[in-house]
DNA sequence: CGGTAATTCGTTTTT
DNA sequence: CGAATTACCG
């Protein structure tokens, strides 16, 4: 093919991104200004032009959708010839190499891999072990820290050492505690995926060197959302031949919280002296308004500004809604939907709602159900993480890795089976104390004469556990699971319950087989493997996210967190809840930092909007259950006046808005001022409950003096206080 | 041991 | 407000 039939259609700063094809390139791609289209047509232009060979090539992504998305538009392109190209998230790539060469490690290939909730369960076991109770030493926090040593490439030996103060000390021999049970249990969780990977190949050169002749060609998407163990990784494949292209836009760095680091990106000239650099700055995807006002938001971060222009001119300024509450906003944005679909003819796909917690999808829930609008909540509770499908799937992991105690524990006595907790206790003391598995600590006190009947029921259940094993191995994954289902008895015990909560679970069981077929037969053709399907199957259930099933639909509005929509574009946007403590987010307001990557993801959640963009906030909101007061987010004062339809601190309401109000609507009518009045009873996070005497100020600046209960009258910022009513 | 009732607890974003 | 742990009784 020759180089006019793949580059064609691109513009300079595109094309040139694709033919420099040798030595490190960096390619800075602002918000909407293509660049999927670039990495597709790279690689198009990689193998159709250059006849570099398709194996040769790696593309790494972070979500699977990314993935499957540009595999096909390669193959679009290509031909079957893109088949050779590996097109992968970081996750399964290293999946994939651990599967091959873990063994070099010390772990068996059949490995299970743990998601978050397992990670929390060995967190747990590791402070028991300790002595830890988890009172004081809440689990949560330790598991984050260890998955922050894990982002940073530090392994429990150097947390160990590196550890200064009692507090680091502790968590380190968490950490060495953690790590040597999942060692055990012949697991890895998603952090040890690349870290482990990025150990193989630091320890074993000749491994190394067999993916280094490999994969010859390496490209990085979202390079700006890497972490450090990333980092290394991808250094580890390319610093031989040097041929990596990366791309990212650092005003998209919204993942700092999760081990990310701007500096791979920003720094990466200076990483390789003699790397190329393109700017893609022209966007394709927003009108004028949208784009100068997502600008503004972000401009104000420190460092050198987005420049992004467009050719096209007009546009609708960017509407702004104050709302009384929470469920207000949704109201107001539904009907917005409502109206543009039946008076503009627009599809209700053409609408997304972007927030910032998965809470607040509630009153957007209600609100559409009322009205009758079809939408699809994005992300959120995932359909694997369900309690049925959890427990179908463990099921499946025990069987396949009888060293997995996570899934052990989770089966073991599900359904009932007489095997309670006082002998899961008097198992994992024995596990302890010989350094066995779970599953070896309940052979032997099931073996034991004097067990009883506890040793009976264990017997029961082991006779049982190791006929199916026999049997699922030979199993594709929709027969393992329906034999796992009705051979334990779990289906039967389900559907005796016969509640309507019974009948979604089995539904969604019913769902998983579905799904489950689904994937053995897209995968029937894959030839003999050296692993069975169903081992495939729970390698793709542990790596798959609800947004990579997630298909946009033409009639559906769609509901997602602003991360979730990253790498999206709609029509018309809804970014809500802009205020104070909700985006930015209280727990990222610490340090400088955390506001920058705020305003980011706020920057991200505006530029996903092609023709329309509304912002909203309330003044009230539930939380918790309580009534809790904000103000608007600062963002919104970053964006100029002008842009801007529909001020602040206006007492706009749904009657300007040219609708009628919700018939109910009278009630939550009060002006959020009001609602703040004196004489109210509200709560302080430290303060404690109190009177309200006065408002003194407006806006961001309101503050009240409040008469407390325990410490007298105090003047606090509404803005920081985080007031809640209290009667 | 198993189920239910009571209570406590917490929310950021996720591969 | 809901999930998730704990308390308690049959």
């Amino acid at each position: 093919m020759n180089a006019e039939q793949i580059l064609g259609g691109l513009n300079p700063e595109q094309r040139q991104a694709c033919e420099i094809t040798e030595g490190p390139l960096l390619v800075l791609a602002g918000a909407g200004s293509g660049k999927t289209r670039v990495l597709v047509h790279r690689v198009a232009y990689l193998v159709g032009t250059c006849g570099i060979p398709p194996e040769h090539i790696l593309a790494v992504t972070f979500t699977n959708k990314a993935a499957g998305e540009m595999r096909e538009r390669v193959e679009k392109l290509l031909g079957p010839e893109a088949g050779g190209i590996l097109v992968s998230t970081f996750h399964s790539t290293c999946v994939r190499i651990l599967r091959r060469d873990v063994p070099h490690l010390g772990l068996s290939r059949s490995f299970a891999i743990y998601d978050e909730s397992d990670s929390l369960g060995t967190v747990k076991e590791a402070l028991r072990r300790l002595d830890l109770g988890p009172k004081q030493f809440e689990p949560r926090r330790f598991r984050w820290r260890i998955d922050q040593w894990k982002n940073a490439g530090v392994l429990p030996a150097r947390a160990v050492d590196t550890a200064v103060d009692l507090d680091a000390k502790r968590s380190a021999a968490v950490y060495a505690t953690y790590q040597k049970l999942l060692e055990e249990q012949n697991a890895l969780d998603f952090g040890d995926l690349i870290l482990q990977t990025t150990e193989l190949f630091h320890r074993f050169p000749e491994v190394l060197a067999w993916y280094r002749r490999r994969w010859q060609y390496v490209l990085v998407d979202e390079y700006q959302d890497t972490n450090r163990v990333q980092y290394r990784l991808v250094k580890q494949l390319t610093d031989e031949h040097r041929n990596l292209c990366v791309v990212g836009d650092p005003n998209q760095s919204i993942y700092g919280w999760r081990g990310a680091d701007v500096r791979n990106i920003l720094e990466f000239a200076n990483d390789h002296p003699d790397a190329k650099v393109v700017k893609l700055e022209r966007n394709y995807r927003s009108t004028r308004p949208i784009l100068d006002a997502a600008s503004a938001v972000v401009s104000h971060n420190p460092g050198p500004r987005a420049e992004l222009w467009t050719e096209r001119e007009g546009g609708d300024p960017v509407r702004l809604y104050e709302a009384v509450d929470d469920r207000d906003e949704a109201q107001f944005v539904v009907r917005q939907i409502a109206t543009a679909a039946r008076d503009e003819g627009r599809a209700y796909g053409d609408f997304a709602v972007f927030y910032r917690t998965n809470a607040q999808s509630r009153s957007f829930e209600e609100a559409l159900l009322e009205l009758d609008v079809p939408y699809a909540v994005v992300g959120g509770v995932r359909f694997y993480e369900r309690a049925e499908v959890k427990d179908a799937l463990a099921y499946l992991r025990a069987l396949l890795n009888p060293a997995d105690g996570m899934a052990l524990r989770r089966i073991l006595n599900n359904p009932p089976r007489g095997i309670g907790k006082a002998t899961l206790e008097r198992a994992e003391i024995v596990a302890q104390e010989e350094g066995t598995t779970l599953l070896r600590a309940l052979r032997r006190l099931g073996d034991d004469p004097a067990g009883g009947r506890s040793a009976a029921k264990l017997r029961e259940f082991l006779a049982l556990f190791d006929a199916l094993a026999e049997e699922v191995a030979e199993l594709s994954p929709p027969e393992a699971i329906a034999r796992v289902l009705d051979r334990t008895g779990y289906l039967e015990h389900l559907q005796r319950q016969a509640t309507p909560e019974s009948e979604a679970r089995v539904e969604n069981l019913r769902e998983l087989l579905t799904g489950a077929g689904d994937f053995d037969a897209a995968n029937a053709g894959q030839g003999p493997d050296e692993r069975s399907s169903l081992e495939l199957f729970l390698d793709q259930v542990a790596l798959v996210s609800d947004l990579d099933a997630y298909e946009g639909r033409a009639d559906r509005v769609s509901l997602m967190t602003a991360h979730t929509a990253k790498g999206l574009e709609y029509p018309v946007v809804f970014l809500v809840g802009l205020e104070e403590g909700l985006l930015p987010h209280a727990a990222s307001t610490r340090d400088a930092g955390g506001i920058e990557e705020e305003r980011r993801l706020c920057y991200v959640g505006m530029t996903r909007a092609m023709e329309r963009l509304f912002l909203t906030c309330a003044s009230e909101r539930r939380r918790y259950g309580s009534r809790t007061f904000s103000v608007p987010s600062r963002f919104l004062s970053e964006i100029p006046r002008e842009l801007l339809q529909g001020g602040l601190a206006s007492t706009r309401s749904l009657r300007d808005e040219g609708m009628e109000p919700a018939l109910d609507y009278s009630l939550d009518q009060s002006d959020a001022d009001d609602a703040l009045r004196p004489g109210l009873r509200v709560r302080h996070p430290i303060f404690g409950t109190g009177t309200v005497m006065e408002r003194i100020g407006a806006g961001a600046s309101q503050k009240l003096r409040i008469r407390f209960d325990r410490v007298g009258v105090k003047t606090v910022l509404v803005r920081f206080a985080n007031l809640e009513s209290a009667s």
